[in-house]
DNA sequence: TACGCGTGGTA
DNA sequence: TTACCAAGCGT
């Protein structure tokens, strides 16, 4: 066992007093002076100062800045939206992965591309089409404004994308955070972001849990005049993979030295109470061919979307009353559990509502993502 | 300002 | 299982 080794360990036991530290991780790579560096917080100034945190003077800020970055150039995740500075790819990538996570936008990213691999053909292409592209991401609103500010760009800009954070806020579905977020990525501008992956870092150096507003003070404060796009993601990328909601890997942290708390803060839960419900949907396929329903355009939720005729039951209908389930999954909307029940139609006869649709159409379709789940769960779909 | 807007991963 | 919540925006 080496030295190193047994340093480590040590640290752990320090560092896990004052908040919960993942094991260490064998072998070790750090040298054991850095981890002794890690567990002593930096000697405060005798001199009486009353520093709020170990941000507040420029000094301090060059050095958390250099160790983020490095930390960043070194553990960054290899994403497709990272593979250029392409406005268009930026925009794109920023509008899915708003309160979406990174593995659930890959898919959609690279197969919206190639549907529509640039402003143009995005801003000629039908609304459904777009939607169709967007299906099972959720958020379907953001589609809508990503479609109409395609159209602006390509109309009245002629093509040429804005070249600032601010010009970029005026288009629909971009505000504060994604005018920045691309602006900084796509075209150097130092403009800070604040997501809730930068508010929970910040939170967390400064020890305590602070306004949004003072959030983008700090944030603004910190970011990189030389490398702001960097700076942004590298923020978001700690956040996102050491300084994670709950118990933080503080033992990986490229700034540990220059953090207050060290572990999670308390409180700010809010809880959302979810009620649950059982619906029924009739699954009708024949002849290559599955009857749809479309959404009214005056509903709050998924708007002109296509989903499976919905069947009323009367609400307690049980036993023979009850109409024979083929398939039952669950799926969560909003603040609703929905107990999902599908009945397989076999007849024909009688007047149904909604469109009967062939098989090899459906991906050009807005469907539902209870729809598409329901669609795949019968191996219609996929 | 607080809330509505989808979905699925995670502890 | 339940509850949280993820690179927010618009109203």
């Amino acid at each position: 066992m080496s030295r190193l080794i047994v340093g480590r360990v040590l640290a752990w036991f320090t560092l896990g007093s004052a908040c919960k530290l993942d094991p260490p991780e064998l072998p070790i790579k750090a040298p054991l002076s850095k981890i002794e560096e890690m567990v002593a917080r930096p000697k405060s100034s005798s001199k009486g100062t009353s520093r709020e945190n170990m941000l507040d003077d420029s000094k301090s800020r060059a050095v958390f800045r250099r160790a983020l970055l490095k930390w960043y150039d070194a553990n960054k995740r290899d994403l497709p939206w990272r593979k250029d500075r392409d406005p268009y790819r930026v925009w794109l990538s920023e509008i899915m992965l708003q309160q979406t996570r990174v593995a659930a936008v890959i898919e959609k990213y690279n197969l919206f591309l190639k549907l529509f691999p640039n402003v143009e053909e995005l801003a000629t292409a039908s609304l459904p089409a777009v939607l169709a592209a967007w299906s099972g991401l959720g958020y379907y609103r953001r589609a809508r404004a990503l479609h109409h500010a395609a159209r602006t760009i390509a109309q009245d800009l002629r093509g040429k994308f804005p070249q600032t954070a601010e010009a970029w806020r005026e288009l629909p579905g971009i505000g504060r955070y994604t005018s920045a977020a691309i602006a900084s990525i796509a075209f150097g501008e130092k403009a800070a972001v604040v997501d809730g992956n930068v508010k929970r870092v910040v939170d967390r150096l400064l020890g305590r849990r602070l306004p949004v507003k003072e959030v983008w003070a700090h944030a603004e404060d910190l970011v990189s005049s030389k490398r702001p796009g960097d700076f942004n993601q590298a923020m978001m990328e700690l956040g996102a993979t050491v300084c994670v909601p709950g118990e933080p890997k503080c033992l990986r942290c490229p700034v540990v030295k220059l953090c207050t708390k060290r572990g999670n803060l308390p409180g700010g839960a809010k809880s959302a109470k979810l009620s649950k419900t059982t619906v029924f949907y009739s699954l009708d396929h024949r002849n290559g061919k599955i009857r749809l329903a479309q959404r009214s355009k005056d509903v709050s939720v998924m708007p002109d979307m296509w989903e499976l005729p919905e069947i009323v039951v009367p609400e307690g209908a049980t036993g023979v009353a009850s109409p024979t389930v083929w398939l039952k999954l669950k799926h969560g909307i909003m603040a609703t559990d929905y107990d999902v029940r599908v009945v397989r139609e076999t007849l024909s006869n009688g007047k149904k509502p909604g469109r009967r649709i062939p098989v090899d159409q459906l991906h050009a379709i807005p469907l539902t993502g209870l729809a598409r789940k329901i669609l795949k769960a019968a191996q219609i779909l996929d």
